[in-house]
DNA sequence: CTCGTTTCTTATCATACATCAATGTAATAC
DNA sequence: GTATTACATTGATGTATGATAAGAAACGAG
């Protein structure tokens, strides 16, 4: 039970096996169903989640229903609607799960109650916020700046595994184009690679 | 010197006058000339600042020379490359001075200083990255989702002052558009609003 | 295994936006 | 007051991506 976040805080955060033996009773872990949400659009997000297994998608639905993925979170990710929790505002995302996964769910106490116990574990935290910011400066980077064929090759450089685990539809969905264009940018690309040998 | 930004701590962050004063000595103030660079890219950046009056811009250039605004900083607005300070690796970004500029410049030092000094402070802080983070995740979901004149329309209603500083093709740099098709989307706009009457 | 569903690809056509070049306009310098 | 420079607009044309539709392939439940 929550084993590979114990792991996780062991080697990158430095947590001890004594601090986390003082932690691991507010854990809560959960079995997301494939497809379940667990958080809502408009409802008021609660907890961060890391995956022990599995595969979560945070997106949001525009008015035409369209779904725009923002974030993917395999193993040893979060993921949470942070302006949410922090303002205790309504969230204007989703988060569904896209394989069966396991998660860890961490809420507001048990962030300020393991930072008291673990000085690691709070710069730890401190490390995730600006890793998340410049993660996402570094996105609108690219979409600002970059053509759907760069903005694939970005994908598959941060998240190489994901590239066989999800739809194509998805990554898609994440780039900001279309299924179709997408699989025009992989002909392209394939052509290319294989005139080139 | 310092006066906005001794009132936006007041207002915003909650600091008394009394803790303020014992802040201010650290405070380096400093004046920037329009066009004047005050982080280039591959630098590792160092401070934090603040606009007390004018206008700075935070923004990229890619291999080909074009420059691409990922944020504006007016008047009681913060900037930075957070990722380059706090993991010390030097930036991809550029700030330089639209107008005039007057700036104070936050160490690392001074941010730790202040908040011991100031639980208010440290908050504020805080404050400030999660918000950082809900703002650039908006800007995600709207350069993923929306049309060029969504985003533009989007632009206004975050910097409604700002459409009349700028010149526009920084306007467009920054919706991920050429200047061209900014004028054409202000043009479909006009006609809009003026067929409506 | 088989049928139905989901996903991926391909083709055609439509559209948004880019590019390039010319012209217009306003601010600034000389 | 004219010249220069920066910025904005316009038009013509090109290109990347979107929309729609249809077929092929993969997948999943029975």
């Amino acid at each position: 039970m929550a084993s590979n976040f114990n792991t996780y805080l062991k080697e990158k955060a430095g947590v001890s096996a004594d601090q986390f033996d003082r932690m691991k009773s507010k854990l809560l872990t959960k079995t997301i169903e494939k497809g379940q949400l667990i958080l809502k659009s408009n409802q008021v997000c609660k907890h961060t989640f890391f995956v022990e297994k599995g595969l979560l998608r945070f997106y949001s639905i525009d008015e035409i229903g369209k779904e725009h993925l923002v974030q993917f979170a395999p193993e040893n990710w979060f993921v949470s609607d942070r302006g949410s929790i922090y303002f205790n505002e309504p969230s204007a995302f989703f988060i569904d799960a896209i394989e069966e996964t396991q998660v860890v769910m961490l809420d507001r106490n048990f962030i300020e109650f393991a930072s008291e116990i673990s000085p690691e574990y709070r710069n730890h935290n401190a490390f995730l916020l600006q890793n998340h910011i410049r993660m996402l400066q570094n996105r609108i980077n690219l979409l600002i700046g970059a053509s759907a064929e760069q903005r694939y090759l970005a994908f598959i450089k941060l998240y190489p595994d994901l590239m066989l685990r999800v739809p194509q539809w998805m990554i898609a969905s994440y780039l900001g184009i279309t299924p179709e264009s997408l699989s025009r940018v992989r002909k392209e690309l394939a052509k290319k690679y294989f005139t080139k040998q």
